[in-house]
DNA sequence: CATAGAAATATTGGATCCAATATACAATAT
DNA sequence: ATATTGTATATTGGATCCAATATTTCTATG
């Protein structure tokens, strides 16, 4: 709720009103009903509460939020445009599962994609960006509930990526990291993965630190790699 | 309409009909109002048909489309999800516009990701990909009609992307390409744009037909940065 | 008992209706 | 005249209703 509400609020400053001190929030952006269903559904593909193949009924989901299916069927069909659940004509929509092929393609593409956000991003870094970062990476190796560990992890990669100034690329790195979350967080928790990828996050904000931007750029790729490759022997364990 | 069912329509064939020559459909996946109208409009804007500001009552065109507003606000929400508007609660919906800076982001981004699908797509080529590609490029070097340029322009480089089989790879080019589509149809429209981009795709092709995936990926770069650039001198021209 | 067909039920897609909000404009006050 | 308030209209968001389709259950029949 209160996400679906920020996602929408933006700084917010009319002008003429400097003395009143009125901490306002712009209306206009309140979140809609539609959006409130949108990011809980959201949020519950991404973090894997609901499993693929799960059936989403219109009604059910409608109850839950103490709405009426109009608002939910918005919500479903952005989903679908985002690819998170798949729908059939008259039968409804699932939560979407991916094939091992299409899993590997995309952190193929999210190796690429992050690695040159990441190229573009270290001339950028300041302190405070550093700062930040130091600290998300401390709190991933900290950070002891597995049901964290995928939110901690795009924090910390987030709060690098964001020095690029590059809307429109993290706007895609948000889409294929969504896609592929749930599983990564499977490979977190279920095989060594984290230890590996506390030390490649070391790694990389080093190489940032260091202001080695092809460095940082190379290790953010082979960082993305090894989790795949990592996921998909586990998946092939595990699907077979 | 035709386009509609054709998004939802995939290779459909019930086993032990193969007698009946009768090409059928999967009406399970025919369009629905909301598939049609989505993507009446996603080509409008596409086109350039409908300005950039330009504001869509959902009224209006449920009426032009004989149906209810329902579908309507189905086919907004897909379209601002896909970035192609923008909407403001109780205000509607405008066709999205786009900065200078956000334009020439998206050309970045365009030049990055094109250049590995194409990287990818080379070792693939087979003779019927070369072929088609090679009609294409004729087809686009005589096309006189600038409304069509942006269509075979397209339909070119597809064919080549599609070698590299990477159907989210080939997602991600269509959406990036449908944002900035509009202002590259006008470049091509009314600048010396065509002539050079004709050169440019019988150099790629050229690449492609020798094999060679590190030229052809980089020409397919500058390509795509060549057309960025002009266009981008083109609008700061255009718009002060 | 197994199965094909029919009836009943559930679910989605779309139309219509109502409420919430925005916009345009008139009325009023200073 | 200008600014402010109130009112009418337009438009969107959401609820409810109906039609189209899918799924399940029941029944008849071999």
């Amino acid at each position: 709720m209160t996400e679906a509400r920020q996602s929408r609020t933006l700084p917010f400053r009319k002008p003429g009103f400097g003395h009143m001190k009125l901490d306002a929030v712009d209306v206009r952006q309140a979140a809609s009903a539609a959006d409130i269903v949108y990011e809980a559904l959201r949020k519950a593909i991404i973090e894997g509460e609901l499993a693929e193949g799960q059936n989403l009924r219109q009604d059910q989901i409608a109850q839950m939020f103490n709405t009426s299916r109009i608002p939910v069927r918005e919500a479903l069909s952005r989903l679908e445009q985002e690819g998170l659940i798949t729908t059939q004509r008259y039968k409804g929509a699932v939560v979407a599962g991916l094939s091992i092929e299409e899993i590997e393609e995309i952190f193929e593409f999210r190796a690429m994609l992050e690695a040159e956000v990441m190229r573009l991003a270290v001339p950028n870094m300041d302190r405070r960006t550093l700062d930040a970062a130091r600290a998300y990476c401390k709190e991933f190796g900290r950070e002891p509930d597995p049901a964290k560990w995928g939110e901690t992890n795009r924090r910390f990669h987030y709060s690098l990526y964001e020095a690029a100034r590059r809307p429109y690329y993290l706007q895609i790195v948000r889409g294929s990291l969504d896609r592929i979350d749930r599983y990564l967080r499977a490979q977190l928790s279920l095989t060594d993965g984290v230890q590996r990828a506390k030390r490649e996050h070391e790694a990389i904000l080093e190489a940032c630190l260091a202001g080695d931007a092809e460095l940082a750029s190379r290790l953010t790729r082979d960082h993305v790699l090894d989790a795949g490759r990592s996921l998909v022997v586990f998946l092939r364990e595990e699907r077979s």
